[in-house]
DNA sequence: GTGGAGCTTCCCATCATGGGAAGGTCAAGG
DNA sequence: CCTTGACCTTCCCATGATGGGAAGCTCCAC
Protein backbone atom coordinates (compact mmCIF):
# COMPACT_ATOMS: atom_id res chain seq x y z
CA UNK A 1 0.00 0.00 0.00
CA UNK A 2 1.40 3.50 -0.96
CA UNK A 3 0.61 6.50 1.32
CA UNK A 4 -2.15 7.75 -1.00
CA UNK A 5 -3.78 4.40 -0.24
CA UNK A 6 -2.72 4.60 3.61
CA UNK A 7 -4.78 7.71 3.60
CA UNK A 8 -7.77 6.92 2.00
CA UNK A 9 -7.72 4.41 4.27
CA UNK A 10 -7.15 6.07 7.19
CA UNK A 11 -8.67 9.44 6.57
CA UNK A 12 -5.11 11.17 7.43
CA UNK A 13 -4.30 12.91 4.98
CA UNK A 14 -0.67 11.85 2.80
CA UNK A 15 0.93 15.34 4.15
CA UNK A 16 0.00 14.49 8.16
CA UNK A 17 1.54 10.89 7.46
CA UNK A 18 4.15 11.81 6.52
CA UNK A 19 5.05 14.61 9.32
CA UNK A 20 3.83 12.09 11.91
CA UNK A 21 6.90 10.01 10.71
CA UNK A 22 8.95 12.74 10.76
CA UNK A 23 8.19 13.96 14.37
CA UNK A 24 8.32 10.48 15.74
CA UNK A 25 4.78 9.63 16.03
CA UNK A 26 5.22 6.87 13.78
CA UNK A 27 7.83 4.45 12.58
CA UNK A 28 9.63 5.46 9.44
CA UNK A 29 7.59 3.07 7.16
CA UNK A 30 9.41 0.66 4.53
CA UNK A 31 10.51 1.76 1.22
CA UNK A 32 9.98 0.04 -2.25
CA UNK A 33 12.85 -0.12 -4.65
CA UNK A 34 11.53 3.68 -5.93
CA UNK A 35 12.06 5.07 -2.57
CA UNK A 36 7.92 5.28 -1.62
CA UNK A 37 6.76 4.53 1.87
CA UNK A 38 4.69 0.74 2.04
CA UNK A 39 1.82 0.51 4.76
CA UNK A 40 0.06 -2.38 5.83
CA UNK A 41 -2.79 -2.90 7.58
CA UNK A 42 -1.06 -2.38 10.49
CA UNK A 43 0.34 0.98 9.90
CA UNK A 44 -3.23 2.41 8.59
CA UNK A 45 -4.64 1.29 12.02
CA UNK A 46 -2.68 3.34 13.84
CA UNK A 47 -3.47 6.09 11.70
CA UNK A 48 -7.10 5.74 12.44
CA UNK A 49 -6.24 5.63 16.15
CA UNK A 50 -4.48 9.37 16.10
CA UNK A 51 -7.26 10.35 13.73
CA UNK A 52 -10.05 9.02 16.13
CA UNK A 53 -7.52 10.79 19.03
CA UNK A 54 -7.13 13.76 17.60
CA UNK A 55 -11.35 14.15 16.51
CA UNK A 56 -11.03 14.32 20.60
CA UNK A 57 -9.16 17.07 20.50
CA UNK A 58 -6.09 15.37 22.10
CA UNK A 59 -2.82 16.74 21.17
CA UNK A 60 -0.10 15.06 18.96
CA UNK A 61 1.51 14.65 22.17
CA UNK A 62 -0.87 12.98 24.44
CA UNK A 63 -2.16 11.13 21.60
CA UNK A 64 1.68 10.03 21.64
CA UNK A 65 1.25 9.30 25.03
CA UNK A 66 -2.09 7.03 24.33
CA UNK A 67 -0.41 5.49 21.36
CA UNK A 68 2.00 4.24 23.76
CA UNK A 69 -0.20 2.83 26.47
CA UNK A 70 -2.58 1.48 23.29
CA UNK A 71 0.78 -0.78 22.45
CA UNK A 72 2.00 -1.37 26.12
CA UNK A 73 0.30 -4.08 26.77
CA UNK A 74 1.57 -3.64 31.02
CA UNK A 75 -0.53 -0.43 30.41
CA UNK A 76 -2.95 0.31 33.95
CA UNK A 77 -6.02 1.76 32.64
CA UNK A 78 -5.67 4.14 35.48
CA UNK A 79 -3.09 5.73 33.19
CA UNK A 80 -4.84 6.36 30.18
CA UNK A 81 -7.42 7.43 32.56
CA UNK A 82 -5.52 10.31 33.39
CA UNK A 83 -4.56 11.78 30.20
CA UNK A 84 -8.11 11.25 29.48
CA UNK A 85 -9.87 13.24 32.69
CA UNK A 86 -6.80 15.73 32.77
CA UNK A 87 -7.44 16.07 29.04
CA UNK A 88 -11.33 16.78 29.88
CA UNK A 89 -10.85 19.37 32.35
CA UNK A 90 -8.83 21.31 29.80
CA UNK A 91 -11.95 21.46 27.49
CA UNK A 92 -14.01 22.34 30.32
CA UNK A 93 -11.62 25.01 31.14
CA UNK A 94 -12.06 26.17 27.42
CA UNK A 95 -15.50 25.94 27.30
CA UNK A 96 -16.08 27.80 30.25
CA UNK A 97 -13.48 30.69 29.35
CA UNK A 98 -15.96 30.91 25.82
CA UNK A 99 -18.79 30.82 27.75
CA UNK A 100 -17.48 33.97 29.46
CA UNK A 101 -17.23 35.79 26.43
CA UNK A 102 -20.07 34.57 24.75
CA UNK A 103 -22.67 35.64 27.59
CA UNK A 104 -20.70 39.09 27.58
CA UNK A 105 -20.62 39.59 24.01
CA UNK A 106 -24.63 38.75 23.69
CA UNK A 107 -25.86 41.26 26.61
CA UNK A 108 -23.53 43.62 24.88
CA UNK A 109 -25.18 42.76 21.52
CA UNK A 110 -28.40 42.91 22.89
CA UNK A 111 -28.08 46.10 23.83
CA UNK A 112 -26.79 46.99 20.76
CA UNK A 113 -29.39 49.06 18.21
CA UNK A 114 -28.14 46.89 15.17
CA UNK A 115 -29.18 50.40 13.82
CA UNK A 116 -27.76 53.11 11.09
CA UNK A 117 -26.68 55.16 14.24
CA UNK A 118 -23.14 55.29 14.98
CA UNK A 119 -23.75 54.76 18.92
CA UNK A 120 -22.60 51.68 20.10
CA UNK A 121 -22.36 50.22 23.30
CA UNK A 122 -19.92 46.97 22.21
CA UNK A 123 -17.51 49.89 20.88
CA UNK A 124 -18.20 51.77 23.96
CA UNK A 125 -17.53 48.37 25.90
CA UNK A 126 -14.39 47.96 23.90
CA UNK A 127 -12.95 51.45 24.58
CA UNK A 128 -13.47 50.66 28.21
CA UNK A 129 -16.24 53.52 28.08
CA UNK A 130 -17.68 52.63 31.83
CA UNK A 131 -20.69 54.32 31.27
CA UNK A 132 -21.62 51.68 28.06
CA UNK A 133 -23.98 48.92 29.40
CA UNK A 134 -27.01 51.07 30.18
CA UNK A 135 -28.66 52.53 27.45
CA UNK A 136 -26.58 54.16 24.63
CA UNK A 137 -27.87 55.66 22.16
CA UNK A 138 -29.69 58.55 24.43
CA UNK A 139 -31.63 59.71 27.51
CA UNK A 140 -28.76 59.34 30.02
CA UNK A 141 -31.43 60.66 32.65
CA UNK A 142 -34.47 60.51 31.08
CA UNK A 143 -36.54 62.03 34.21
CA UNK B 1 6.34 57.49 27.20
CA UNK B 2 8.44 54.49 26.16
CA UNK B 3 7.22 51.05 25.57
CA UNK B 4 7.68 49.79 28.22
CA UNK B 5 5.57 52.41 29.98
CA UNK B 6 2.60 52.24 27.69
CA UNK B 7 2.69 48.05 28.14
CA UNK B 8 2.36 48.27 31.52
CA UNK B 9 -0.15 50.98 31.13
CA UNK B 10 -2.21 48.88 28.50
CA UNK B 11 -1.50 45.53 29.70
CA UNK B 12 0.20 44.74 25.97
CA UNK B 13 3.63 43.20 26.30
CA UNK B 14 6.40 45.35 24.47
CA UNK B 15 6.65 42.51 22.08
CA UNK B 16 2.62 42.92 21.52
CA UNK B 17 2.86 46.32 21.08
CA UNK B 18 5.97 46.08 18.09
CA UNK B 19 3.95 43.34 16.39
CA UNK B 20 0.82 45.40 16.16
CA UNK B 21 2.42 48.16 14.54
CA UNK B 22 4.61 45.38 12.32
CA UNK B 23 0.98 44.34 10.99
CA UNK B 24 -0.24 47.10 10.39
CA UNK B 25 -2.79 47.06 13.34
CA UNK B 26 -1.53 50.31 15.36
CA UNK B 27 0.24 52.85 13.25
CA UNK B 28 3.29 53.39 13.57
CA UNK B 29 5.12 55.45 16.32
CA UNK B 30 7.21 58.34 16.37
CA UNK B 31 10.28 58.11 17.42
CA UNK B 32 12.61 60.19 19.73
CA UNK B 33 16.16 60.91 18.52
CA UNK B 34 17.64 57.44 20.62
CA UNK B 35 15.12 55.77 17.97
CA UNK B 36 12.57 54.98 20.90
CA UNK B 37 8.62 54.80 20.14
CA UNK B 38 6.55 57.40 21.98
CA UNK B 39 3.52 57.02 23.11
CA UNK B 40 0.50 58.93 24.33
CA UNK B 41 -2.43 58.19 26.32
CA UNK B 42 -4.57 57.89 22.82
CA UNK B 43 -2.25 55.25 21.91
CA UNK B 44 -2.30 53.27 25.27
CA UNK B 45 -6.04 53.74 24.56
CA UNK B 46 -5.89 51.91 20.93
CA UNK B 47 -4.32 49.45 22.85
CA UNK B 48 -6.59 48.51 25.52
CA UNK B 49 -9.11 48.27 22.96
CA UNK B 50 -7.46 45.59 21.19
CA UNK B 51 -6.70 43.96 24.88
CA UNK B 52 -9.98 43.58 25.79
CA UNK B 53 -11.18 42.17 21.89
CA UNK B 54 -8.78 40.05 22.07
CA UNK B 55 -10.10 39.04 25.62
CA UNK B 56 -13.26 38.43 24.34
CA UNK B 57 -12.02 36.23 21.66
CA UNK B 58 -12.05 38.23 18.21
CA UNK B 59 -9.08 38.13 16.48
CA UNK B 60 -6.99 40.60 15.30
CA UNK B 61 -8.61 40.90 11.96
CA UNK B 62 -11.76 41.11 13.59
CA UNK B 63 -10.08 43.73 16.12
CA UNK B 64 -8.75 45.53 12.80
CA UNK B 65 -12.28 46.05 11.81
CA UNK B 66 -13.76 47.08 15.39
CA UNK B 67 -11.03 49.32 15.77
CA UNK B 68 -11.39 51.21 12.56
CA UNK B 69 -15.52 50.84 12.95
CA UNK B 70 -14.45 52.95 16.52
CA UNK B 71 -12.46 55.08 14.98
CA UNK B 72 -15.12 56.21 11.98
CA UNK B 73 -17.90 58.24 13.12
CA UNK B 74 -20.11 57.46 10.08
CA UNK B 75 -20.10 53.94 11.18
CA UNK B 76 -23.39 52.13 12.16
CA UNK B 77 -23.84 49.96 14.97
CA UNK B 78 -25.37 47.15 12.90
CA UNK B 79 -22.11 46.93 11.28
CA UNK B 80 -20.26 46.52 14.65
CA UNK B 81 -23.01 44.03 15.95
CA UNK B 82 -22.59 42.31 12.98
CA UNK B 83 -18.80 41.64 13.79
CA UNK B 84 -20.01 40.51 17.53
CA UNK B 85 -22.81 38.22 16.55
CA UNK B 86 -21.24 36.61 13.69
CA UNK B 87 -18.00 36.04 16.31
CA UNK B 88 -21.04 34.61 18.88
CA UNK B 89 -21.66 32.12 16.20
CA UNK B 90 -18.28 30.98 15.60
CA UNK B 91 -17.42 30.60 19.49
CA UNK B 92 -20.72 29.04 20.11
CA UNK B 93 -19.73 26.25 17.15
CA UNK B 94 -16.56 25.63 18.50
CA UNK B 95 -17.85 25.15 22.20
CA UNK B 96 -20.98 22.74 20.41
CA UNK B 97 -17.40 21.06 19.61
CA UNK B 98 -15.80 20.39 22.46
CA UNK B 99 -18.87 19.57 24.35
CA UNK B 100 -19.13 17.08 21.99
CA UNK B 101 -15.44 15.77 22.85
CA UNK B 102 -16.10 16.19 26.49
CA UNK B 103 -19.38 14.11 25.95
CA UNK B 104 -17.74 10.96 24.52
CA UNK B 105 -14.63 11.37 26.83
CA UNK B 106 -16.74 11.53 29.99
CA UNK B 107 -18.23 8.11 28.97
CA UNK B 108 -15.75 6.57 27.78
CA UNK B 109 -14.04 7.56 31.01
CA UNK B 110 -16.87 6.54 32.77
CA UNK B 111 -16.86 3.03 31.35
CA UNK B 112 -13.38 2.98 32.54
CA UNK B 113 -11.82 0.83 35.61
CA UNK B 114 -9.01 3.83 35.95
CA UNK B 115 -7.63 0.33 38.55
CA UNK B 116 -4.41 -1.24 37.70
CA UNK B 117 -5.91 -3.56 34.83
CA UNK B 118 -4.57 -2.92 30.88
CA UNK B 119 -8.23 -3.19 29.97
CA UNK B 120 -9.55 -0.14 28.87
CA UNK B 121 -12.57 1.18 27.34
CA UNK B 122 -10.62 4.37 26.25
CA UNK B 123 -8.18 2.81 24.27
CA UNK B 124 -10.40 -0.04 22.67
CA UNK B 125 -12.55 2.90 21.41
CA UNK B 126 -9.50 4.37 19.82
CA UNK B 127 -8.49 1.44 18.14
CA UNK B 128 -12.06 1.31 16.52
CA UNK B 129 -12.90 -1.43 18.51
CA UNK B 130 -16.78 -1.13 18.20
CA UNK B 131 -17.44 -3.76 21.42
CA UNK B 132 -15.49 -1.11 23.46
CA UNK B 133 -18.36 0.31 24.99
CA UNK B 134 -19.96 -2.22 27.66
CA UNK B 135 -18.50 -3.55 30.13
CA UNK B 136 -15.21 -3.65 29.73
CA UNK B 137 -13.15 -5.66 32.63
CA UNK B 138 -14.71 -8.71 32.80
CA UNK B 139 -18.09 -10.59 33.65
CA UNK B 140 -19.41 -9.99 29.75
CA UNK B 141 -22.21 -11.85 30.94
CA UNK B 142 -22.16 -11.43 34.38
CA UNK B 143 -25.84 -13.55 34.90
C1' DG C 1 32.71 56.13 33.72
C1' DT C 2 30.42 52.20 34.97
C1' DG C 3 26.53 49.20 35.78
C1' DG C 4 22.03 48.04 35.02
C1' DA C 5 17.70 48.80 33.03
C1' DG C 6 15.44 49.70 28.89
C1' DC C 7 15.22 50.20 24.02
C1' DT C 8 16.21 48.50 19.08
C1' DT C 9 16.17 44.75 15.43
C1' DC C 10 16.47 40.03 14.06
C1' DC C 11 15.81 35.16 14.30
C1' DC C 12 13.61 31.13 16.26
C1' DA C 13 9.88 28.28 18.46
C1' DT C 14 5.27 27.02 19.27
C1' DC C 15 0.93 23.68 17.14
C1' DA C 16 -1.10 21.18 13.39
C1' DT C 17 -2.01 21.68 9.00
C1' DG C 18 -1.99 22.97 4.09
C1' DG C 19 0.09 24.80 -0.35
C1' DG C 20 3.13 24.46 -3.83
C1' DA C 21 7.51 23.79 -6.52
C1' DA C 22 10.86 20.75 -8.57
C1' DG C 23 11.86 16.38 -9.79
C1' DG C 24 11.58 11.05 -9.92
C1' DT C 25 8.37 6.95 -11.04
C1' DC C 26 4.90 4.24 -12.75
C1' DA C 27 1.01 2.55 -15.56
C1' DA C 28 -1.93 2.95 -19.49
C1' DG C 29 -2.64 3.87 -24.12
C1' DG C 30 -1.36 5.69 -28.60
C1' DC D 1 8.72 3.46 -27.79
C1' DC D 2 7.00 7.63 -26.05
C1' DT D 3 3.72 10.57 -24.02
C1' DT D 4 0.50 11.78 -20.53
C1' DG D 5 -1.27 11.96 -16.19
C1' DA D 6 -1.36 10.41 -11.63
C1' DC D 7 1.39 9.50 -7.89
C1' DC D 8 5.47 9.68 -5.12
C1' DT D 9 9.66 12.21 -3.08
C1' DT D 10 11.90 16.27 -0.55
C1' DC D 11 12.12 21.06 0.57
C1' DC D 12 10.45 25.57 1.74
C1' DC D 13 6.77 28.68 3.17
C1' DA D 14 2.42 30.19 5.47
C1' DT D 15 -0.95 30.27 9.01
C1' DG D 16 -2.21 33.02 14.30
C1' DA D 17 -0.68 35.12 18.28
C1' DT D 18 2.62 34.96 21.32
C1' DG D 19 7.06 34.36 23.78
C1' DG D 20 12.26 33.73 24.17
C1' DG D 21 16.58 35.28 23.52
C1' DA D 22 20.83 37.39 21.38
C1' DA D 23 23.49 41.37 19.93
C1' DG D 24 23.94 46.01 20.19
C1' DC D 25 22.64 50.88 21.43
C1' DT D 26 20.99 54.44 24.96
C1' DC D 27 20.02 56.50 29.12
C1' DC D 28 20.08 57.40 34.00
C1' DA D 29 21.93 57.19 38.50
C1' DC D 30 25.72 56.72 41.18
Amino acid sequence: MNIGQASDASGVSAKMIRYYEEIGLIRPMGRTGNNYRVYGDEEVHVLRFIKRARSLGFSLEETETLLKLWQDKERTSAAVKEVATSHISDLERRIAEMQGMVKTLKHLAHCCGGDNRPNCPILDDLAGDSSASGKSTKAKHHA
